[in-house]
DNA sequence: CTTGTGTGGTTGCAATATTAAACCGAATGC
DNA sequence: GCATTCGGTTTAATATTGCAACCACACAAG
């Protein structure tokens, strides 16, 4: 099986998915941007086999999405905590959400929604825009090579 | 393996994982908004096995993102495309990108940038706007239950 | 200090998914 | 008509997942 590493892939999305893309792992950055950071946590609220989560865990380690903290109740286990890197995440998880909220069959299953902290409101669908301030939709836009970065100092002659 | 079901949960993250949330689906998906419509073409972009890509093909299929089309060029193959709910899953992949683009520890290996068609330029990131225009971070907002939908047209007391 | 319990894993084994490769019929191309 | 391509299906080998049992350590009570 080994399931191909798309790790060297020239796709930034597929680059993604070589790190987060497996079946636990965003759902482990889901719960811990919601503040959820012992071995325990995860493994109750998602009712994964234990040692699937510890693998999980260990290679969103390894990747720097995630770092051990020494501690935090004063009990000497430790706990996981997102880095900025993993904090990065959270627009794609608000991305899944409203795709969710505007194409799931079923929307009633839907718990929460997602709100404004200070006013109580409920979040906008995420944009994209243009550098001067249009919206743009998937055909507003297209893929250009990517230029290479020009070495620097080194003449070219 | 028996792959655990998410889709009867009730957060919509996982909902959305549970749809295509597996190693391929959604490059399959990027591949099919970047125009590519038949089988052999997924097959040789992805190299993947071709059995995994027809049962991927299936249930995208059956769950409503993609649509297969009599033909296209006048052969008698089909084409798949996507529907409008694949369609809206296009955020989640400019979502992926630019996490990559901007966490990666290997930039220089991604291949493309996405940039505004009209003008060439390149897209801004995308942001979470409150209902009064404010940019949110993940910090400046929380979940709340979802307000359950008062039966229309029927009387509470 | 000894027993008991909860936390955070590890280890086996059975079940399942992925892969590569062979095979195959129908549609095209020549 | 003959070879080739397209779009798969089948088969066997291999890798991953899931479940359950086990285990070590920390901590708390006595």
């Amino acid at each position: 099986m080994k399931r191909t590493s798309l790790a060297g892939d020239s796709c930034p999305v597929a680059r993604a998915l070589d790190v987060f893309g497996d079946w636990w792992s965003l759902l482990i950055i889901r719960d811990a941007s919601l503040g959820r950071r012992r071995f325990g946590e995860f493994q109750a609220s998602l009712g994964l086999a234990k040692n699937i989560l510890t693998t999980r865990l260990r290679t969103l380690v390894e990747r720097g999405i995630l770092k051990t903290v020494p501690a935090s109740d004063g009990s000497a286990y430790q706990e996981y905590v997102l880095t900025p890197k993993g904090h990065g995440i959270f627009p794609i998880l608000v991305a899944l959400r409203q795709w969710t909220e505007e194409f799931d069959e079923h929307p009633d299953e839907i718990a929460t929604i997602m709100v404004d902290r200070a006013k109580g409101k409920p979040v906008k669908k995420l944009a994209l825009l243009s550098q001067d301030g249009r919206v743009l939709s998937a055909t507003d836009t297209t893929l250009k090579l990517r230029p290479a970065k020009r070495a620097r100092r080194l003449a070219t002659a």
